[in-house]
DNA sequence: GTTAGGG
DNA sequence: CCCTAAC
């Protein structure tokens, strides 16, 4: 049950009656509003969906544990990350003591503090998606929840990771300046290329790079190596039988012992994102070859609201959205008990197997201090692969090259079968349509003004405001631009969220614009650092209402620092905002009916005393406070929790 | 940084 | 439990 979704962790009971009133913002009424059109899915939905399909389809773990940076996760994949070394070198021990002869990538010469990012690959399953527990998908979603940085030959590799999801910029081609004079060369491929070092049997890694084509492989595989066993793990039959358990173990210490690992909801990307919206960015399409000043102003990420993004991931991962018409197979998240139709299709021999190694994201321009540290320029980059990726993105098909747009035809009716040389067939990653969004911002439903309604056209529809005819239709592989529209930040408000006084100015745009997708002011304060998530729900035990009821009985209703302070000192996890809640709660639970309760039930002598107090601070407020005290001046009786008022 | 209140 | 407006 892998991919079983989880909707009610997003939005655990806290539904608090819908009172009518001017919203005070709109990031409220994030109702379901996600679309239905299965080609438009939030890009954490489709990398999920291709990272599961790879763990299907890969099953020996090659370049996995890597994904997870070591200085973050102590020993977490030690194993495998030994195993790579020769790959990805850990950035502290070669960065530091070579490369530094190679010359600088030539676009960003005198931007020494420009990284830019050209694509993520995923790199084999390691398992751990799969056995990543629902209640975690949408850390899944999260997606991006962290990226690692590699130094390699003078270049810095970067990989991002999330609970269940990993991916390695293998052929990320990084040029940074971060490390003093370290010159950067390119991976070779510049990271247009394709790694196969996906070993999956016989099936051959398929290089999908954004927007590019990929390799395929026709080559249908009994879908048996796709073992689940009765309780959901996964059979490996790669090296790291036990990879999956170790990593989700020692990754759920992780969780436990750092919040830093919060990919979703953070607060640092909404910003982000906010900083994309339209008021700040405007969109230039890639140059075709075709200078044009004049391109486009629309904002892909025009949203401004920010928005839970809960509808992004709350829509079925692209695995169960297997159309009734659709013939392809693909791993149902349910652990992939659809392998049934795997086989059917086997038998019927016209299947088409595809692996999907790796995608090209547009480029993603960086910048950076080179003060900064090698922390956050992970972050930066990750919040800007995460701004890329929710802003919802689709696939496109290209069957030599050019694009099939029919989704009606079959695949054999577009050429693309096992017989054809599916090294023919690729697939293309393109910026959402008009929903693009929406899985983010399902307020403010879409109805952008003028300009931004044409913007997002184009963002879907390169071609049309490419003005090159079809421009998206013929796709060269290892180049791929056509649809890599970029986002460029007006400069004069790009520093507007975070006027933070490490926040260098930005670089001319004009050294941008056909380069960078986005720009990620580093140091912009993540408001909560690193990968927010949502905080684990941690109900309030008996005692602990018990000592926050006497607190409030004593101070009043007014004073939740106090309260915190007296009654919850040491219990670091709950803040003064918490004890406020729960006494909110405590007193709409005091007084509803006994049967309308939920949760450990609260003694009703207790919500009596809720009542008392809550019916005494409401007469008194302001007023003696600070010896209040309506009854039960003994506090601390017997209490776990340990008070003591300090200072 | 707190408080208050909507979500 | 989150997020913000207002202090």
């Amino acid at each position: 049950m892998v991919f079983k979704r989880k909707l009610d962790c997003l939005s655990v009971g806290f539904n608090y009656p819908n009172i009518p009133r001017a919203p005070r913002s709109c990031r409220r009424k994030v109702l379901n509003k996600s679309t239905d059109d299965d080609t438009n899915m939030c890009g954490m939905d489709l990398l999920a969906s291709l990272a599961g399909k790879l763990l299907q389809e890969c099953e020996s773990s090659s370049a996995s544990s890597n994904a997870f940076e070591g200085n973050n996760l102590e020993g977490f994949g030690k194993e495998i990350k030994q195993e790579q070394e020769d790959h990805y070198k850990p950035f502290k021990s070669e960065s530091s003591d070579q490369g530094n002869s190679v010359s600088r990538p030539t676009a960003y010469e005198n931007a020494s503090d420009k990284c830019v990012v050209n694509s993520f690959s995923f790199p084999d399953s390691d398992g751990i998606l799969e056995r990543t527990p629902m209640s975690d998908y949408k850390k899944v979603h999260g997606l991006v929840a962290s990226v690692g940085c590699e130094a390699k030959n003078g270049n810095c590799d970067f990989y991002v990771k999330s609970e269940g999801i990993t991916a390695e910029t293998g052929d990320v081609n990084v040029n940074t300046g971060f490390e003093q004079g370290e010159a950067t060369k390119g991976l070779g491929d510049g990271g247009l290329s394709t790694t196969h070092t996906c070993n999956v049997e016989e099936t051959t890694a398929l290089g999908v790079q954004f927007p590019i084509s990929v390799y395929v492989d026709g080559d249908l595989k009994s879908p048996s190596f796709v073992n689940l066993t009765p309780n959901g793990s996964y059979a490996r039959h790669g090296n790291h039988t036990n990879l999956g358990r170790d990593d989700d173990e020692k990754l759920f210490s992780y969780h436990k012992l750092s919040n830093k690992f919060k990919s979703y909801r953070s607060p640092t990307i909404r910003r982000i994102r906010k900083s994309l919206s339209s008021k700040y960015w405007k969109q230039v399409p890639k140059d075709f070859g075709h200078s044009r000043a004049d391109v486009g102003i629309k904002a892909l990420y025009r949203k401004r609201k920010s928005c839970y993004g809960y509808n992004a991931f709350q829509r079925e991962t692209i695995y169960k959205r297997r159309r009734s018409s659709d013939r392809s197979s693909v791993v149902t998240s349910d652990g992939g008990h659809s392998s049934g139709s795997v086989s059917k299709l086997a038998e019927k021999g016209d299947a088409v197997k595809l692996s999907i190694k790796s995608f090209r994201i547009p480029e993603l321009f960086i910048e950076v201090p080179e003060t900064a540290t090698v922390g956050s320029l992970k972050r930066t980059v990750m919040e800007a692969v995460s701004v890329l990726l929710s802003g919802g993105i689709r696939v496109g098909v290209l069957v030599h090259g050019k694009k099939v747009r029919d989704d009606r035809k079959t695949l054999s009716q577009s050429g693309i079968s096992r017989e054809e040389n599916l090294r023919n067939l690729g697939f293309t990653l393109e910026p959402s349509p008009s929903k693009v969004p929406v899985p983010l911002c399902s307020e403010d439903p879409v109805v952008p003004d003028g300009p931004a309604n044409i913007s997002e056209r184009s963002a879907a529809s390169p071609t049309l405001d490419s003005g090159i005819p079809h421009a998206d239709d013929v796709i060269n592989a290892g180049n791929i631009v056509e649809n890599n529209l970029e986002l460029v930040p007006y400069q004069s408000d790009v520093s507007v969220d975070e006027p933070s006084s490490d926040l260098r100015a930005l670089v001319p745009l004009p050294a941008l614009e056909v380069k960078a997708l986005a720009i990620v002011p580093l140091n912009q304060k993540p408001k909560r650092t690193e990968l927010s998530q949502r905080r684990t729900r941690r109900p309030f035990s008996v005692a602990e209402v018990e000592a926050l009821v006497h607190a409030v009985e004593e101070l009043g209703t007014g004073r939740w620092r106090d309260v915190k302070l007296r009654a919850f000192e040491n219990a670091d996890h709950r803040t003064y905002v918490d004890l406020k809640d729960k006494w909110k709660t405590l007193v709409h639970t005091a007084s509803i009916s006994p049967q309308q309760r939920r949760g450990e039930p609260v003694p009703q002598e207790l919500l009596d005393r809720v009542l008392r107090a809550y019916g005494y601070w409401s007469q008194h407020q302001g007023k003696h406070q600070a010896r209040g005290a309506p009854k039960d001046p003994d506090m601390n009786r017997g209490r776990a929790l340990e008070s003591g008022v300090s200072v």
